[in-house]
DNA sequence: GAGTGGTCTAGACCACTGT
DNA sequence: CAGTGGTCTAGACCACTCC
């Protein structure tokens, strides 16, 4: 098997991979930890014996694969990974429970706390509400004529400091669901105590199951930069499909997370055994 | 605010990123379509007129954006994103209604049949069990002692034709809790009829709840190399922990994805509403 | 102002694909 | 064997940080 691999041999390894791996086990080895300074490429060039760019095709390979951050006139330095946020799948079930309560205990518990351990004051909150035809996708997903309308509503936050994104989603609710309610349609009344799953009560709607599916892409330019993500870091795609006792989708929503300050969390809980398996516990 | 802006104006933003953008808002158009050949090194240092190697700082990014895949030889195409394939959470229960069953029903559900749609006849699976020290971050998790002994059993599964990796996981228990039934210590019992939740069952352990938590990261080289990565796909890290009903974490199972093609799936059932919220059904 | 990374050029050679 | 991408060199200039 060995003897087919038509692998290059070390010697003609290409030079930036061969550095990239050496500067890899050195931080796998502790001997650069997080913080420390990468060989400047003057160094990696005296030591590897290799061109400016050769130097350089290493650095930027670690940087692509999140394990360094780079900065002009600093040298590179092994990447601190951010703690990460838990988004649990148990705020579903708390989502819901709070949208029972009366209307001064909605109040007192926000939207925005949703939102990181962040405080409040430094995060600007925006929502935009607007109405599209359905089109073939979202038509298929809630079972009504591709050229249906649909509400689209829009929210982010953003970090005042910095103008990097804090959070970032987009909910989709047929209009035919919800238009018994006007008030629905108005962004103004965001944000609306109780949140979704009581927006959709006031509609007769009971939100039974929630369905997550969860991929992951890198982020393009753009997106690295309103997120202020070093490069390397992937961004966690989730779609959140809200279904009603029937099994209709009645509310589809799309959000994005930095993968390396996220942790989505999901519980599930499993059935007693009616019957325990014939060979249980063997051992005693 | 866009006045304290430092941003290099158009002129002097670099031109590989210009070129990236460029081509990208094709690809985004639709002028250019999966697995059409983008412009060649030639053709871009023409059209741009820059270096080679300023043409090359552009096909990288947009390599390291998983947007294109490139060959030697070959000119870069925009890339073909596979299929994704589904892993969800209800196989948690029905692995568990599984384990209920009596052996003969047990062995007809095979191991590897949880791998993705491809015929088993090409893919190798092999599993490897040994036994080390649960170490802090083990031992805290299980509540045991950083010396105490924890059963890892490795699972892979490999594409014959390929050689590249299918799937992927490590499982960790501890060797206190499934002693008592030596037969799990033994990897040549593997492929275990009815899965790790049968083997809990003949030590007398139910797993009550999953806790699924999942979050990303870029691969490294070698895990780009075996998993047959193009450039610009993320990996999925999921760890899930069982918990019996004592809540005691029983088990703990690391698995990595490929995030182009897999999606993860989890469904979260809600509780009924023991009282409709006050303003229920407003709309009629 | 010295040191450092970021960008860029011009051109060479090699490895691979496809005709 | 022509065309293409992958690797590599040697060196220039600029932007930025830190002393």
């Amino acid at each position: 098997m060995a003897s087919m691999d038509p692998r290059p041999t070390a010697a003609q390894r290409p030079i930036h991979l061969k550095i990239a791996d050496d500067l890899r086990m050195e931080i796998e080895r502790g001997e650069l930890r997080e913080g420390d300074s990468l060989p400047t490429l003057e160094q990696i060039r005296e030591r590897w014996r290799c061109s400016t760019n050769s130097a350089r095709g290493a650095i930027n390979l670690l940087k692509s694969q999140g394990l360094i951050v780079t900065g002009r006139g600093k040298p590179a330095v092994v990447r601190t990974p951010p703690g990460k946020v838990v988004r649990s799948s148990d705020r579903h079930q708390a989502e819901k429970d709070l949208a029972a309560e009366p209307e001064e205990q909605r109040r007192t518990v926000g939207e925005a706390e949703t939102n990181l351990g962040m405080s409040i004051t430094h995060q600007r909150f925006t929502s935009a509400y607007d109405t599209i035809e359905a089109g073939t996708e979202l038509g298929d997903l809630f079972g009504i004529a591709p050229t249906a309308s649909v509400l689209r509503r829009h929210y982010e936050a953003t970090d005042e400091q910095t103008g990097h994104l804090l959070s970032f989603s987009t909910s989709y609710m047929p209009v035919a669901l919800v238009e018994a309610n006007p008030a629905l349609l108005d962004e103004r009344n965001e944000p609306w105590p109780g949140g979704t799953q009581h927006q959709l009560a006031t509609v007769g709607i009971e939100v039974m199951t929630i369905l997550d599916k969860v991929t992951g892409r890198m982020p393009t330019t753009v997106e690295g930069q309103i997120w202020g993500l070093p490069d390397g870091v992937p961004l966690l795609i989730c779609r959140r499909i809200s279904l009603d006792a029937e099994d209709r989708n009645v509310e589809i929503s799309d959000a994005t997370y930095p993968a390396d300050r996220t942790e989505l969390r999901f519980i599930t809980p499993l059935q007693q055994w009616t019957q325990k398996p014939d060979d249980w516990n063997l051992g005693r």
